[in-house]
DNA sequence: ATTGAGTCCTGAAGGC
DNA sequence: TGCCTTCAGGACTCAA
């Protein structure tokens, strides 16, 4: 499932494939995935050249030189393919290799076609005046980008003061911090050595000073992430580059899904408990991460 | 206002 | 083998 890590190497994978290539039209096999497109969403597309390509949070941010942003999230299960680019699938019609649950083709003027695929369609897409992507549609009001450099003790203090919810719903709400998902806040909490189950307000200090927990949450949020970043994202499931390939992440995990191994932290000895919290399974090691 | 529960969706996995 | 149930979870809506 595509956390940060994963979107930002599928947002690698679509810069050489897309940045200065012209649209030439786009397709859409139905009206809506998790929300409908915007009106006029091919029409609007159609004719422009990509700009540049960034990254918000779990959000990629295709710029245009209509000045629009193409605003594409990937839900649980999307992915993108490339086809047709260097030859190995011929160019031709737009879904000459179509396959089940592709939802929109993007088909540019040198025959590329870029297809986006999502089994359970908890994507979304949207076109939104770049000049306004901070204020207006999905990434309006999204929190702290973790990998800016803006993730300091003091920082995760002032946004975590007085929240009465736990550490793990608190890093899982994309106003605090943006672009974690369940996967990298297990990683994370169990990295740092803190229990899911602590409240995020207790973890500041009474003159909202931070703790020492939360300066280890501090550098092991950014530390997860680039390391999973470095081995392409982890591959569950839906999840493939846009070249097909899998990520090597998971082989890593020292929290997630390993309900009943022996944790792998030097001289703990504890054992990792799966546990429900919030509706969504929670790893941890109740040993050191207290 | 803040917080938590329910909802959407399909495919994989497990039980019998 | 095959049918059935359960689970996965990002972000949204709704209610307490």
């Amino acid at each position: 499932m595509p956390e940060l890590p994963e979107v930002e190497t599928i947002r690698r994978g679509l810069i050489p494939a897309m940045v200065g290539k012209t649209i030439a039209a786009v397709s859409l096999a139905r009206a809506d995935l998790r929300r409908p497109f915007p009106r006029g969403f091919a029409r609007r597309l159609a004719g422009r050249t990509v700009s540049g390509i960034e990254r918000r949070a779990k959000y990629i941010v295709v710029a245009l030189d209509s000045g629009d942003s193409l605003i594409l999230h990937l839900g649980m299960s999307g992915s993108f393919r490339i086809e047709g680019a260097d030859g190995r699938a011929p160019p031709g019609t737009l879904h000459h290799t179509a396959q089940k649950h592709d939802h929109a083709v993007f088909r540019l003027t040198n025959e590329t076609r870029i297809v986006y695929n999502d089994p359970r369609r908890f994507g979304l897409m949207d076109l939104i005046p770049t000049a306004v992507i901070d204020t207006d549609g999905p990434l309006a009001g999204l929190g702290l980008e973790p990998l800016d450099g803006d993730l300091s003790a003091p920082r995760l203090a002032v946004l975590l003061r007085g929240r009465r919810i736990s550490i793990k719903a608190a890093l899982l709400d994309q106003r605090i911090i943006a672009g974690l998902g369940n996967i990298y806040v297990c990683e994370a909490l169990w990295e740092a050595g803190v229990s899911p189950f602590r409240l995020a307000g207790n973890l500041v200090r009474a003159n909202g000073k931070p703790s020492a927990a939360i300066g280890r949450l501090a550098t092991a949020i950014p530390k997860v992430l680039r390391s999973a970043l470095v081995a392409g994202g982890s591959s569950l499931r839906n999840y493939a580059r846009t070249d097909g390939s899998l990520g090597t992440f998971q082989h890593r995990f020292r929290a997630y899904g390993r309900e009943g191994e022996k944790c792998t932290r030097n001289g703990c000895g504890g054992t990792i408990t799966r546990s429900v919290q919030n509706g969504r399974s929670t790893f941890h090691c109740p040993r050191h991460q207290r």
